[in-house]
DNA sequence: AAAGTTCTTCCACTGAACGGAAGGGGTGGG
DNA sequence: CCCACCCCTTCCGTTCAGTGGAAGAACTTT
């Protein structure tokens, strides 16, 4: 458990979260499960080397250190800005709201969005986590991911709505069928009014990554969806092989 | 001097920079000052938290909750945010590379870039630092720094081509400049061929960054690229008013 | 003015971090 | 095939950095 100075420092970075980005000290031992004073001191570290910053209310955010950090990750420079392009080629012509997810873990983390103005329903935000089995991205990962994921993210498929996909065989069918079609779909699965379609991105024959789309409707377009995407997947793919970038 | 843990463990991360992406256990230990097995710790540590991860050779990156964390950074989530759709504006009406920066001490960082494909030789990176007096964005963000960060700048105006300004009193009175137009320049003063404009951006009274512009000459078509970066960064201070979330 | 907050400082005790050393494992070359 | 070299991992007795209760400062609220 929780015992040494590293992880404890850890711990109160890991205090933040999309909905707490901004904390007081005192907040911080609470959620990190500290004594005040030790919080105190780690605090003051972190922050005397950049990872955390104070505003001037007082309350400490995460520092601009970590940030710059966050930009050397493989997710970022490699695949990022790999994709970057393409996304938005992808949104010129289609308009809908553009997804790059990859897996970690049991879940889906979705690495960029390129949000449409007037947009249907989307959950996902960068650097966010879905699971898997309700997302379009999520499906094109698991279709690819090894048995052993595969078999305790089946295991466990928590309904999300009323159309979620809950039963082990169902989705068992439907991953076989992205193998062989080349494409995943979702129909209000995630959250209602929201379809999408996800095509995987290689690198080499590895699935690395997923593009996907959401759309309110999924049936009149369908297969020219999944032609863009797959142009875009391509293009992807052949950069990745392209820069011998280390990557992820 | 970096005697506590936690420290040690931060100056690890710090080991990783733009040229250094991923690095073994002994690159670590060497490049952070620490004995082997200490650093053996540490580093499994970090990993085991997320904050590292492995590449298939063995080698050690940061990690993806790390990238988490840093889209958590108030540079990422209010500004960066709240000025991506004016930047893309922005680029959309001049085709030239477009640039979102803030002071972090004595340097500019880079916070964001859209980069023209046809461009000058442009030196920046997002999450980059250059010096304040050689760029256009930095001129701005000194102009209105407060009086001991003017002072330590001045003191210290390393020469980067044949056109950076290095006597103080001549930096200063473009800086009195742009105080009073509201804009800076530079001519070839950080890369040869690349001049650029940059105006600052508000939030309340308070400048906060600066925005600004690369293109190959400005004579011909300053006023309106000033004009153009104006309505930028009116667009980005109204935005920034508008969410109170916090963000400096 | 009293009773809460939250933050900061202090310091004696103690167990977690330390790091030298030894042991695996892979590679290369003689 | 064997030895030299490099990188990684594990071990363990010593010791010094981290710990956290407590006291008090600085503010806010009642």
């Amino acid at each position: 458990m929780g015992a040494t100075v590293t992880s404890r420092a850890l711990d109160i970075l890991g205090a933040f979260d999309g909905e707490h980005r901004s904390l007081s000290l005192t907040d911080l031992a609470r959620r990190a499960g500290l004594p005040l004073a030790t919080a105190h001191r780690l605090v003051g570290e972190l922050h005397r080397w950049g990872a955390l910053a104070r505003e001037p209310t007082g309350e400490y955010v995460i520092g601009r250190r970590i940030w710059q950090l966050g930009l050397l990750a493989p997710v970022q420079s490699g695949l990022r800005q790999a994709a970057s392009p393409f996304l938005h080629d992808l949104y010129g012509t289609t308009l809908a709201t553009v997804h790059l997810a990859v897996r970690d873990g049991l879940e889906v983390l979705y690495v960029e969005r390129l949000a449409g103005h007037v947009s249907v329903p989307v959950v996902s935000r960068v650097g966010s986590r879905l699971p898997m089995h309700a997302t379009g991205v999520g499906k094109v990962l698991l279709a690819y991911a090894p048995e052993e994921v595969r078999l305790e993210v089946l295991a466990n498929l928590t309904r999300v709505t009323a159309y979620t996909v809950t039963q082990p065989a169902r989705l068992l069918e439907q991953l076989r069928r992205v193998r062989a079609e080349g494409y995943a779909t979702t129909g209000e699965e995630m959250s209602l009014g929201a379809c999408s379609v996800a095509v995987p991105v290689r690198n080499g024959d590895v699935v690395v990554a997923a593009l996907g789309m959401v759309v309110p409707d999924l049936r009149r377009q369908l297969p020219r969806l999944v032609s863009a995407l797959q142009v875009a997947a391509h293009g992807i793919s052949r950069t990745l092989a392209g820069t011998s970038v280390q990557w992820k």
